[in-house]
DNA sequence: TGTACATCAGTGAACGCGCGTTCACTGATGTAC
DNA sequence: TGTACATCAGTGAACGCGCGTTCACTGATGTAC
């Protein structure tokens, strides 16, 4: 048999993946400081002490769990932005947003809630990452002729009330469940809309 | 001696207002699914038992701490807005909301970290108040030249925006400390005039 | 390929602890006469 | 004003329970020769 990278390795990656599932679906309706380690490692079948092989604490498991909820969205986000800026941009934009909801209903409450919950490593994790889209989002920005006349502050301003905006809209898709998809969709639209419109006019 | 309204009622309440500031002061660093009963009555040096003469629950007390926090604010928010939309209402509007997180950080902080958290009696009665303050903006809104030719839908998109700014700022000024006042200021106010120019060039 | 030893993910018993809730109680305050 | 009874905010003991963490362990996987 070939070197298989690891029998024990890769179910080590199988139980560590199951406590960040497991934890998930906790947290659907508790947030990250009431949901106990036994009651994750209940869920998965394994005993209370395995979990500790794989994090130090439930902090530290939320801290995984930011990292993959966000980690793998900053691709995403860069493909979004790189039409023009324009009314298209925009739908695409929302509806980016709401696909990600619709996928990933769990994660984004997770990080919703969390963002400003009671964990110090958990928020910190989440705002980090929320300051590394507003930098790429200012970088795009930048690149484009709209900015022209712009100062690096105003850029940064204009970033982070596009990232905020996502997270309030993720947060109301969330709220609207399916059936409010839509409403919440031509809110959020009107809403950039309205940005973009005192983005033309900033330097009048 | 005249008809002085209660003794016993005088010292219940005061024994419920030690409960509600014992729980607001816990909270600073807790969510309130993490704060438990005893705790709190622990802290006000009462029986764990005493708590029920005053809340059915934790989540009830979460309830009353969020008519406590915002409940008195709709009169202060009209007032911010009675004057005319202009640069100079922004500067006042940013400076109120620095001074209520000045004077209340714990209930600001409660607000907002119990907005998305775990606990859906006190999301809701949080929403609710939102929604109050966002249909007595709108109706500000609504009285101004500004806003003719401005359908119902649009007006309440605009209050919304305004009021999850509001809430978005309060937070920063949270995170960001007393030093960090200024900048958040500075940031704050350049984000309502980017509105305020949107709000402008709407029916172009 | 086979053997002997090392590693280490997961086990299971045990611990002390604080939790929410119940219950019958006490004694100060309130009320009726 | 005084007395007899009712109310009810706060008490304190007791309960069963699940928690996080410790520890020595087991046995499959990995490695050296």
């Amino acid at each position: 048999m070939s070197h298989t990278v690891g029998i024990r390795q890769a179910q080590k990656q199988k139980t560590r993946q199951a406590l960040l599932d497991a934890a998930l679906r906790l947290l659907e309706d508790q947030s990250l400081s009431s949901v106990g380690l036994r009651e994750v490692t209940r869920a998965v079948g394994v005993a209370p002490t395995a979990f500790y092989r794989h994090f130090t604490g439930m902090a530290d498991l939320g801290v995984a769990l930011v990292e993959e909820a966000l980690g793998s969205l900053h691709a995403t986000i860069g493909e979004a932005l790189t039409e023009p800026a324009d009314e298209d941009r925009i739908d695409r934009t929302v509806a980016l947003v709401a696909e990600l909801v619709r996928t990933s209903p769990a994660h984004v409450r997770f990080v919703a809630r969390e963002q400003h919950g009671g964990v110090a490593a958990v928020r910190a994790a989440i705002g980090e990452q929320l300051r590394r889209f507003a930098d790429e989002v200012a970088a795009v920005f930048a690149a484009e002729p709209e900015s022209a006349g712009w100062s690096g502050d105003d850029l940064e301003m204009l970033a982070g009330m596009y990232v905020d905006h996502m997270v309030m809209i993720a947060s109301a898709f969330l709220e609207a469940g399916p059936e409010g998809e839509e409403r919440v969709s031509a809110l959020a639209r009107r809403r950039l809309r309205l940005v973009s419109l005192g983005r033309r006019h900033w330097l009048d």
